[in-house]
DNA sequence: CTCCCTTGTGGAAACGTTTCCTTTGTCTCT
DNA sequence: AGAGACAAAGGAAACGTTTCCACAAGGGAG
């Protein structure tokens, strides 16, 4: 009965310790905390007292204190450039399912490119907060970043990075599917094929370049200079420059965040795919399987990546010699034909060139 | 010069704590700490003695023992549905820049729309981990689950959800979006209109029916019954039925998530968007603009929403006496019409009827 | 019967901060 | 010159938990 008033109390004022839950149940603090872990060796007595007091009380660990006492948070810290992209998303989605099965809980946090705030939340996530991280640095080209990385001294698994050093990494095939894209619109007679890859300062971006050097080089064929492109640096006046060299481009392969503005683009002059423009998407979503018309795209898998980096990260967390050796890890990627890409239009029906001479 | 070897030990084993800068610096532990925050009053030469040791011996503060010590985490818990609905992202991302900007740190949490591990999250939360929370939870129209937030005595904002309860909350005018997107297909002659909603256990959901329910009543008609879903119980098959009815639908109203479905189906069924059938999602994305048709949608302001959430939950968090009164902001959706609704092809030119009886 | 071991329990110590209190030293004013 | 005030700095206490140590009680073996 009385019971009552102390509860309405209680969550008005002062957080409730586990010294409150002892002197309650009338039992010492370590055996409050015996029964609340592992409850090895309580008498049932004293195990029942002390779940009534918790419940009647309220009372919530305080995981900041226990983290303190016990050296780890369980917070495994997860930095992405962006977590709007599609992909970042489903990864982080993936990481956290994983994760939080094995008990941790996921801060997430965006570096949106800005390098000082990467250094930032580096920084943040040192400080003993959280016992991994799970990391997709802005460039991993630099000394700077690999000295940086090398230094911190907590588990952590790069995804889509590859920075000189010895890290654990998962990564996407991105060589593989620029390639296979590549090779596809070669084999539908295309040579003038721009593309839009990644940060080049990053490993997604210079494998993306490496797949379409090696399709090319794979028929003896050299790639034209001044059709890559970064993400991000591809607006319509890049665009329409590439429309209006001297052999104007037949065929783009573009991260998937550039595919909108590619098609307003050509919706604006008058371009239809796949006759005057063949395009590949680098990465999938399911709205390119349906649009008219439907669009080719190399899909990676972003769960998979996210789900081995997870479990890749928990090893390295519960081992106690984690110096074994940095794995390294990959996920493939497949060609998706879809209607976006046709075969080269020779001659007079070329749409870019027919436009562009009237 | 044995300064290297000093650092070179210390990467590898123990944690650098305030009390080994003090040693090194030769100086007391709360000079220390007045130098390393606020440094108000401190000899300028302790203060330069202080840094040395600091960079000498790469200290990094211990934000646990920080919170601890404060009662204060400078982290927010932030609960959604599920981070890979892009407008998820997109809240998530502004939330983050906006309390980034005021020294926050998001944790992110995604509930699946699983119930049990939405209590989980609570719970764990609640354990004086975060200082204020950004919630959206599975459902709001539950007694038990406006208990269970009432009981939480932490600072906290909810997104686009509405329980009975008084509590801050920050919402999208879906009634109003939704209503603006039944007067559109209404005045272009439709009467069969099926919508897909969010779940209508939440706020979204009923509002958004509530919304198609008032285009109806402004026209004094009555809207038939079984048209309305919700998002994820809506397959090809209800589709199917859909188009089976005495009186086929002639428009559909749908979550952005569901148009890819959608319009699969209409792929295989030979059905030409708009003429057999018109469509407006409920959620804009630049894909949406440039397909072919472009599909008509109403559009949100999910980062203004996330801003003002943030910012409302800042002013919560600083507030000595956060008891004033519960807000409740609201932000507008537009409609913004493209060439995926025509007025309706009456007569035997109506797609779905003539397929329907061949 | 005594001694030792086992089982169960209570409470001190420690984790790394910040804050407050005390002490020391210096300066200024009378 | 003495006293009072104020600035500067050192260190103890406290935050809430877990773990370890000490101790009591009980039982079994010698």
């Amino acid at each position: 009965m009385s019971e009552e008033r102390t509860g309405q109390a209680t969550s008005e004022a002062k957080a409730v310790t586990i010294k409150d839950v002892a002197s309650r149940a009338g039992v010492g603090l370590g055996t409050v905390s015996r029964v609340l872990n592992g409850n090895e060796n309580v008498a049932p007595q004293l195990r029942d007292q002390v779940f009534r007091a918790v419940q009647e009380l309220g009372y919530h660990p305080n995981s900041v204190a226990r983290s303190m006492r016990l050296g780890k948070s369980h917070a495994v810290g997860c930095l992405v450039t962006d977590i709007r992209q599609p992909i970042a998303a489903e990864m982080i989605a993936a990481a956290e399912t994983t994760l939080g099965r094995a008990g941790y809980t996921l801060i997430v946090a965006s570096t949106h490119f800005d390098n000082r705030r990467e250094a930032e939340l580096l920084s943040l996530m040192q400080n003993r907060v959280v016992d991994g991280m799970l990391l997709t640095v802005n460039r991993d080209n630099d000394p700077g970043v690999t000295q940086l990385l090398a230094a911190i001294n907590i588990p952590m698994v790069l995804w889509e990075r590859s920075p000189g050093g010895a890290f654990d990494t998962v990564l996407t095939e991105h060589r593989h599917g620029a390639r296979s894209a590549a090779a596809h619109l070669l084999e539908l007679g295309h040579r003038e094929i721009a593309l839009v890859a990644g940060h080049l300062d990053t490993w997604v971006g210079r494998e993306q370049k490496a797949g379409l050097d090696a399709a090319f080089a794979h028929r003896g064929l050299e790639q034209a200079a001044g059709l890559v492109f970064e993400v991000g640096a591809f607006k319509a006046r890049e665009l329409e420059a590439l429309c209006r060299r001297e052999r104007p481009i037949t065929a783009i392969i573009a991260n998937i965040d550039e595919i909108p503005g590619i098609l307003r683009f050509c919706a604006k002059r008058g371009l239809v795919l796949p006759r005057d423009l063949s395009i590949v998407s680098i990465g999938d979503a399911s709205i390119l399987e349906v649009m008219t018309p439907s669009i080719t795209a190399v899909r990676g898998n972003g769960t998979k990546v996210a789900q081995l980096a997870a479990n890749l990260l928990l090893k390295k967390m519960s081992d106690k010699q984690p110096e074994i050796a940095p794995e390294r890890l990959t996920v493939g990627m497949q060609l998706k034909i879809r209607r976006s890409t046709a075969p080269l239009n020779k001659g007079d029906g070329h749409g870019l060139g027919s436009r562009d001479r009237a």
